[in-house]
DNA sequence: ATTAGCACTCATATTTAACGAGTGCTAATC
DNA sequence: GATTAGCACTCGTTAAATATGAGTGCTAAT
């Protein structure tokens, strides 16, 4: 257990490291206002904090820096995760509403306000789409043998995807299958939409059964893609301002990892967590990822579960700043209306 | 004018400072195979080749290294432009074929082919969808006050938007509505649909003309909006393995400039040409991409005009190489057929 | 017109020395 | 018993001193 006095002066090494990212140093702690020991008092405490992992020293003869166990006793303990200031929130939520409408854009925003107001990158996660329900599914001839297949869900999500018919299509029979399509479909969650057309296809018993097969086949696939989840990245030029980052042997790794948007969106759907979470260094099991931490959560946009947002920085990053900016921005996001 | 012995030393230069980026000294080039003169006479034509601003030298005991103009001189004399080698140019449509149908996968797909082929990083431009004309537009209401405004180009081009009315509009009306506009507009080009659009609305004699009037307002800021031609970028990290990019000071302003995608397409979108340009370090004028060179080119699909592509490398990038795969590809993309 | 020879230049790498922030321990002090 | 002053020691950082060598320009010989 730690005293009162080591407490205090593990909070002080991480504050300083957090925004010096120098190793700090007994004396430098003694001279602060508010460590009122002498240096030697200090250090016999740093010692004790260090056999227990709190904190490490790079070398011999420099100061103490935070373990990640240090860190993790710092976020777990020291940070308060749910003040919200009402001020803050709803002049985020005046930022926000000023684009709002388009709920891509409105992402977008946010992502780009979080990384603007802590200095980190950020990645956005929108809508699973495979949880909205399909509100219409159209497809619209282009010439004799090519058609766009349209799929628009309750919340305004759109995906398209240009088909090409094996044989010429029919106009009425075309608006005839889209027809039963959308009588039968309306509603179905996105996730199922391809089983169920399958479904439908087999219940056919229509004249000409074959080339309404082939069709549904084709809408069908369309059904099927690599459900496109937007992402977004805002304020990746932030990392040029790590000291961290400054050397290309850390700079490339993360910008590599970074640029690969589906690894991405697979790592952030893979985030089991509803509420705010905070990984730390080594903990995210991501090589590239190793000397940074993360802090993410889901949100919801106007009450309606909605995506994932990410911060992103080196682990010597502002824990506390961080997590309230997060903490803010989301609840901002829960009251952002969307029509208006 | 060149000696015939300069132009081979000229050439040997900048073959051998592509291929290791270290200044070329006489002696190295002396004992080349193909070089049989004696070192102090190359450092004689050096010399010469110096005064007329074609090479250069970093300091006084290093070796010699292209200037822009060599580069430019280079490129223009010593470069062919269009020799296309049959085989290659069926590998790569073979390539491309494999992925096919959707013009947007495709053109991904180029890029990063032309990436791969020359370690280059490579930007594309799909269709400017300004050119598209109208095929067909169409609102999909989602509840009582949103909807989703639709626009289908002739070439499968899809935009939409998410609009909120002011009151409720009844079905009846929505439907009469964009059977009034479908009418009138098909085959509108896109980049004057928002201004047609406007003329329509000013003919309208109808009934409830208040809110028909404010319907087609909103699709018409739809039409108007900022047109998202799509771009993709490709090999973005091999720019990490150029040595003239191991430094931050150099790494930086590329990667902030290249990741800014607006700024990106009106870039690609104001190059004037048709074929294959070449623009010579700081001859692009952009001071992120002073120590590049562009090879770009526009390029067709399937026959039709479609878009540029464009490859970014350092100043001393291999023109020969880059030209001949450039040229190559869009041979390919151009005999691809875009329905099978 | 070429080429061998040589003195000279200058970026880079290597070595050496000085510096100083910070530590751990011991003994004095409160 | 807890705190602090004092001091020897460590070790990364910086700066100066030195050595290296690739490459040049010029001159004189071929």
């Amino acid at each position: 257990m730690l005293t009162e006095r080591q407490l205090l002066i593990l909070r002080a090494i991480i504050d300083d490291y957090i925004q010096t990212a120098q190793p700090v140093g007994s004396r430098t702690l003694s001279k602060r206002g508010d460590l009122s020991f002498s240096s030697a008092t200090i250090r016999n405490d740093m010692a004790d904090l260090e056999d227990m992992g709190l904190i490490e020293k790079p070398h011999t003869s420099a100061g103490r820096i935070p373990s990640e166990v240090g860190y993790r006793y710092y976020v777990d303990h020291l940070v308060e995760k749910k003040i919200i200031d009402e001020r803050e929130t709803y002049r985020l939520g005046e930022h926000l509403r000023a684009s709002a409408q388009e709920s891509a854009v409105l992402i977008r925003q946010a992502a780009d306000l979080l990384s603007d107001l802590t200095n980190y990158t950020t990645v956005a996660l929108g809508p699973n789409s495979q949880m909205n329900r399909l509100a219409r599914i159209d497809l619209m001839p282009l010439d004799e043998r090519r058609g766009v297949v349209l799929i628009v869900t309750d919340q305004g999500h759109v995906e398209h995807r240009t088909v090409v018919f094996e044989s010429p299509m029919a106009p009425d029979m075309v608006e005839e299958t889209i027809r039963f399509l959308n009588d039968r479909l309306k509603g179905t969650p996105l996730g199922q939409l391809k089983f169920r057309i399958g479904e439908e296809i087999s219940k056919l018993q229509l004249a000409h059964q074959e080339q309404y097969e082939n069709m549904m086949q084709l809408i069908q696939s369309t059904a099927g893609l690599h459900h496109p989840t937007s992402l977004y990245l805002g304020g990746k030029k932030n990392i040029f301002n790590q000291p961290e980052f400054q050397s290309l042997d850390t700079l490339r790794p993360f910008l590599e990892w970074i640029d690969e948007q589906e690894r991405l969106t697979d790592w952030l759907e893979s985030l089991p967590n509803r509420e705010i979470y905070v990984s730390i260094g080594s903990e995210n099991g991501i090589v590239a990822l190793q000397n940074c931490s993360v802090i993410t959560s889901d949100y919801t946009l106007d009450g309606k579960t909605f995506g994932t947002i990410a911060m992103i920085g080196p682990t010597r990053m502002d824990y506390r700043h961080g997590v309230q900016m997060m903490g803010q921005l989301i609840e901002a996001l829960r009251r952002t209306k969307l029509e208006e």
